[in-house]
Parts: structure tokens; C-alpha cells; sequence
DNA sequence: GGTGAGCTTCTTTAC
DNA sequence: GAAGCTCACC
């Protein structure tokens, strides 16, 4: 444990009762964790097998496992338990899932799986924004563990009061479907264990000590978990900092960290303030940053750090031109000052920002990994094959089967699908049990229920192979016998997309094979819950990300570009008063870096097509002046710079010609 | 019932 | 500047 400063051994030290570790960002938060679990196993306080730790996402927990693995040797840790709140929440609910009235191989959705009852739901003739508002709002009253009776009491709008009736029919229809949400794997657990004190008390003596990390982030729901799980006694230390609370548009309760005082009176604080990662001008930046929003939680960052570089603000003309001067930065300063590629991070507001910088990365041939935005899992054949996985499961998945049943497609199309779908209401069936029912065939053009036919027996020749195949086999059959494959080979105009395509199966079948997990229920729960952020390790590479997924991660060189008001503070912010969200968020791609960060805006983007003037973001002003170098304006740097990105481009194309 | 042209709308962030 | 939807046509 050498080399953990006092607050941080005191941490990992207190294990008497509740304790709260407010970490500011770079403190070792995870270290102190890490070291946690490894003297209360190795004190001999606690097995490894009684001991919990629970993030928010399987990169955290990878992370963790890895750190723990290393620290702490030989099998003593093994049975330790270290999941997301979600996979916490589907093992419970695999375990008790009679309890919680649901068969084996029930399917989780997703949101758009969530969108599609909401619409269906509705009906037809509203506005995008009008079904992901309801969509919105249900899932709140659900983040909120509340029943539709209590979101109906609790309504205090016709909208929120019609979207509590919404709930109650969505409810229903999940129960139909064999279903759970994402929402109700935490949920679900929560009211099975409040209901239930001995069911309660059986998890308290498989689980007696609880870490919780990214402690700000948690919802009503998840915090009542945590309750639950902790107990009385209260045996848990939770680790959090509300400066980098950036979840509260998903139902986050940052005010948990404070009432954690109010439910444990004995709860011992610790602050641990001294940041080892940034320099000192960063640093002075992200504290001047965050004096700004009001604080229930004083704390002052510090480090030994020198001031090292300033702090680069870039004016650009448009995205391009910040792409291409991100890229030519990135390409001087791995020459210069040798900076693995693997040391740098780009930071972005949006998803859709990536691709300008994607392209100007590839013209300096520069390495990049991008983490999430139309990843994997968002590809159509994969959905396809999640969606005949989930079918394969869960007989009762009507979403699983209407996606299924038209890819590939089969001469069936809406207008069967809406008489299947009247018949099997009026039987109380599910879709797939409908379309194996000889007398709904009959009332169906010959065509649409040979269609049916040849589906059904598809389904059942896969089932009975799903026994003795491994989860890989099984994907890749499927992809042959569903008839994905050849309708991607059809459809694909050359051979290079159909690769490219059939690769994304590939990917998914070889996934698998690294995955627990029987069945193809499991298989596809464990997709599901795989987000985006956590799929494929990056190597050396410079990384791209949105703000929110690098929560957590540090780098040498930051780049955090669309630094213009608007985009952040995101202009859908500003309107719903999340100001000091967006500040966080801020502050949180500031605190990612070591050495060097450079904050860029436009002047100019263009949106739909159409060109936009936007303004340097408000939080650029909110930064200390003297730490800052601002330029653009320099018509000298900008020659410099222009004559570095041209010889990089040189060198780009010389690269060309030798591949 | 499937297909493609032309229209709209859309952009936060994610388990 | 793309994905998703509607409508006309096969």
C-alpha cells in the first residue's frame, strides 16, 4: 500500500462503517479503490467471494478487474465480484427471475426497442421529439423506481400525467414481450429486495462489503440498491465527485452524495484534493472553471506539478480548419516531443463532430481508435442477428420478431404483419406463436404464410441446433441458414461492401466465443448491455470520443474541439437551464489531460447543409486569462502551422506511394 | 409485397 | 448531408 498519501490510506484503511471518498478528478480515485479491495481480502477482513464493486461501465470495471488482478495474486481473489449496476441487476433477475414473473431467455431492450412500443403505443402523427420526450419521461418515473400509480400521483402536468397512463400500457406490454428494459434491471431487483426482507437478507450475506464508484451518477433507483444491498449496517464505501456529475439528463441524482449523510449519521468523509495528473496550469483552469457553478461540497484541487505549457485556445474558421490543425498539432508534437499516438485524445460535445477530424486524421495517415457513435452494434446485420438471437431466446419477443421476420426480407411485409398481429392480439398470443397457428395461415394470401411457414421452420431447426452448438457456431449458422448472408451478398453492389458487411457478422461471432454466458438469451443480454464506449480495445492510437465516455481516462495532449457556444454548452442545455451541467462536462475534458490542452472553436460550421456563425464558448471566458495562449489570430503561428500540416501532407502521400 | 426516387427531419450525451 | 419516411411503380 506504499505510496498512497494520508486521505488516501485513511480510505482504504476505514473500514468500521459507510464512508464517502470525495475524489477530486485525478486523485487516484481508482487507485484507492483498487488498494481497497486488496486489504479487505488480504486483511482477512472479508473473502474475496463477500466482496462487491459496482461501476457504471464495463470499461470501469475491465479497468478495475485488470488493476486488482495485478495487485492482488494467486486465487485469492477469486469469486470477487466487479460489474456494472446493470449486469449487477440482469444477474439478479436471471437468478430470481420466477420472482419477478419472468421466463428464462427474456430479452432486454434497448432504447430504440423502448422507442418502438412508445410509438406503437401513441400511434402515428407525432413528431420524433414528441414520442423520445414521453419515451423520456417514462423512463424517469421508472430511473425513480416509482410504479405507474405512484408516476400518476406524482404527475404534476398533463403531459407527465399522460405519460404516466403511457407507462402503465408500456409496462404491459414488456410483460407480454418477456421483456425488460434497461431501466428495469435496476428496477426490478430494487423492488423484489424491498419487497421481500428475506430475499433482502440473503444478498446481504453474499454481498457484506460494497464499493460503489462514479457515486454522483446514480439514480433514485440505483441509490435505493444500494441501500438495500448495503443495509443497515451500512458496510460500503461510495467514491464520487460531484464536479464531474454529467448524467443528470439520464435520471442521475447528484444530491445522493449528500444524502448518503442523512440515511448513514455515522458516515465518515474523506476528501481526497491533491491531483497528480494535471499541470499546474490545467489545473488552475479547471478549478477557475468550476468556482463558477455553486458547490454543496467544498474542495480544493492542488498539485506539486510545475505550471508546464499554457493552455492554447484556437480560433478556426470552420471545423475543417480546426480538424486539420488538430491533426498537423498532433502529427509536430509526435515528432517533437515524442508522444505515442496512444497519448493523445480528441474531445468532442457530439458523436456526429468525429468525422471531419476522422478525415484529417486519415489524410496525416495518423492511427485513431473512435469509441462510440455508430459503432458495431448500430450496423443493420448486426441487429439483424441480435434480433433472430433474441427470437431463438424468447419466443414471446414481438420487437425481436418483427425485425426478424423482415430480414432477410420474405414476401412478408406490413400488411400481414398488422392482420398477424390483430389475430394474435384477439388469441393473446405473441407474433412468432401466431405465425406457427395453421388456422391464422389460412386467413392469410398463400404467399405471406408460406413466408411465415418457412421462417417458423428456420426457427426450430436453429433452436434444436442451439443445444449442442457453441455461440459462435450458432451466430454463424444462423447468418447461412436465416438467410442474412445471401441477402447481403445480393444486395451488396461489390464485393468489398459485402466484406466489409460479413466481417461485422464475423466480429460478433468471435465475440461471442470470449463470452460467458448459455444460450442465446444470455448472449444477447450480454450484447445489450455492452455499450458502445466499452466494444474494442484501442492500441496505440490517438483516441476520439465524446466528453462523456472519457470520463475517467487521462492523456498526455487533449484536444477538446467545438469549443463554441451552442455546442458547449450544447444550445438544448442552455434552454433547459443544464448550464452547469454543461460546465461540468467542461470541466471534465479539461481535467483529462497531463500536459497539454488545447481548446479550439469555429466561426463558422455548417449544419443541414447550411452555414452557421457561432461564438467562442462562454467557458472560455470563465478561464484565467494568464494561463491561456490564445491564437488564430496570429497570422506568423498560422504560416508555421500551415507549412507543418504541408509537409505533413507531403509525407502523407509519399506514405501512399511506398504502400 | 418489394423497390427506389424524392421528401422530411434531424443532432446531445448513454446504460 | 444522411437516415428515415412516403408514395408511385413494378
Amino acid at each position: 500500500m506504499s505510496g498512497l498519501n494520508s486521505p488516501q490510506k485513511l480510505a482504504v484503511e476505514y473500514t468500521d462503517g459507510p464512508l464517502l471518498v470525495l475524489a477530486g478528478a485525478g486523485s487516484g480515485k481508482t487507485r484507492v479503490i483498487t488498494e481497497k479491495i486488496a486489504h479487505l481480502i488480504g486483511s482477512g477482513r472479508h473473502e474475496a467471494k463477500h466482496v462487491a464493486a459496482i461501476t457504471f461501465t464495463n470499461k470501469a470495471a475491465r479497468e478495475m478487474r485488470e488493476r486488482v488482478a495485478k495487485r492482488v495474486k494467486g486465487d485469492k481473489a477469486e469469486g470477487l465480484t466487479i460489474s456494472t449496476f446493470h449486469s449487477l441487476g440482469l444477474k439478479f433477475l436471471q437468478i430470481e427471475h420466477e420472482r419477478a414473473k419472468l421466463r428464462r431467455g427474456f430479452s432486454i431492450f434497448d432504447t430504440d426497442d423502448q422507442m418502438g412500443i412508445v410509438k406503437d403505443l401513441l400511434g402515428p402523427g407525432l413528431k420524433n421529439d414528441a414520442y423520445e420526450s414521453m419515451r423520456g419521461l417514462v423512463s424517469r418515473a421508472k430511473n425513480e423506481a416509482l410504479s405507474p400509480e405512484q408516476a400518476l400521483e406524482a404527475a404534476r402536468s398533463a403531459r407527465e400525467r399522460e405519460a404516466a397512463a403511457l407507462y402503465a400500457k408500456y409496462q404491459q406490454r414488456l410483460q407480454a414481450f418477456n421483456a425488460v428494459d434497461f431501466d428495469d434491471l435496476i428496477r426490478l431487483p430494487l423492488t423484489l429486495l424491498e419487497a421481500e426482507p428475506d430475499l433482502a437478507a440473503g444478498w446481504r450475506e453474499r454481498i457484506r462489503y460494497l464499493l460503489v464508484d462514479e457515486c454522483q451518477d446514480t439514480n433514485g433507483a440505483q441509490y435505493r440498491l444500494l441501500k438495500q444491498l448495503a443495509g443497515a449496517r451500512g458496510n460500503m464505501t461510495c467514491v464520487g465527485d460531484d464536479d464531474q456529475s454529467i448524467y443528470a439528463w439520464r435520471g442521475a441524482n447528484p444530491e445522493n452524495l449528500d444524502l448518503l449523510a442523512v440515511d448513514y449519521p455515522n458516515l465518515k468523509v474523506v476528501k481526497l484534493e491533491q491531483n497528480y495528473r494535471c499541470s499546474g496550469r490545467i489545473l488552475r483552469c479547471a478549478n477557475t472553471l468550476i468556482a463558477k457553478n455553486p458547490h454543496a461540497h467544498l474542495k480544493q484541487l492542488w498539485s506539486q506539478h510545475g505550471d508546464g505549457e499554457n493552455v492554447r485556445v484556437w480560433a478556426c474558421r470552420n471545423n475543417e480548419h480546426e480538424a486539420e490543425r488538430v491533426a498537423g498539432e498532433i502529427h509536430y508534437l509526435k515528432q517533437a516531443k515524442d508522444i505515442p499516438w496512444g497519448e493523445f485524445a480528441i474531445l468532442f460535445r457530439g458523436n456526429h463532430q468525429s468525422r471531419v477530424l476522422e478525415k484529417a486524421l486519415q489524410l496525416l495517415r495518423i492511427p485513431y481508435h473512435l469509441t462510440g457513435g455508430t459503432a458495431f452494434l448500430d450496423r443493420g446485420e448486426v441487429k439483424d442477428a441480435l434480433s433472430w438471437l433474441r427470437v431463438l431466446a424468447n419466443p414471446d419477443d414481438d420487437a425481436a420478431f418483427l425485425r426478424a421476420i423482415t430480414s432477410p426480407k420474405r414476401e412478408v411485409g406490413g400488411t400481414t404483419l398488422a392482420k398477424l398481429a390483430e389475430m394474435a392480439q384477439q388469441a393473446h398470443l405473441p407474433l412468432s406463436k401466431a405465425a406457427e397457428n395453421i388456422a391464422m395461415l389460412k386467413q392469410l394470401t398463400p404467399r405471406a404464410a408460406a413466408g411465415l411457414d418457412e421462417f417458423t421452420r428456420i426457427v426450430h431447426r436453429l433452436r434444436d441446433a442451439a443445444e449442442t452448438l457453441t455461440p459462435a457456431e450458432l451466430t454463424k449458422q444462423l447468418a447461412e441458414q436465416s438467410g442474412l448472408l445471401a441477402a447481403i451478398r445480393a444486395q451488396c453492389k461489390d464485393e468489398a461492401s459485402y466484406l466489409r458487411r460479413k466481417e461485422n457478422l464475423d466480429e460478433l461471432a468471435s465475440w461471442f466465443e470470449a463470452v460467458k454466458g448459455n444460450g442465446p438469451g444470455e448472449l444477447a443480454a450480454q450484447l445489450a448491455l455492452l455499450s458502445h464506449a466499452d466494444r474494442g480495445e484501442p492500441g496505440n492510437e490517438v483516441r476520439l470520443m465524446s466528453l462523456h465516455a472519457a470520463k475517467g481516462l487521462e492523456f498526455r495532449a487533449v484536444f477538446v474541439v467545438g469549443c463554441e457556444d451552442g455546442n458547449l454548452p450544447h444550445e438544448h442545455a442552455i434552454d433547459e437551464g443544464g448550464l452547469e451541467e454543461e460546465r461540468r462536462l467542461m470541466y471534465v475534458g479539461i481535467t483529462r489531460a497531463k500536459e497539454r490542452l488545447y481548446l479550439s472553436h469555429s466561426a463558422e460550421i455548417k449544419r443541414w447543409g447550411e452555414h452557421q456563425h457561432l461564438l467562442p464558448s462562454r467557458f472560455i471566458d470563465e478561464l484565467p486569462a494568464g494561463d491561456l495562449q490564445r491564437d488564430g489570430a496570429d497570422p506568423e503561428l498560422e504560416s508555421v502551422q500551415k507549412k507543418e500540416r504541408g509537409r505533413a501532407h507531403m509525407d502523407a502521400i509519399a506514405a501512399l506511394f511506398d504502400s
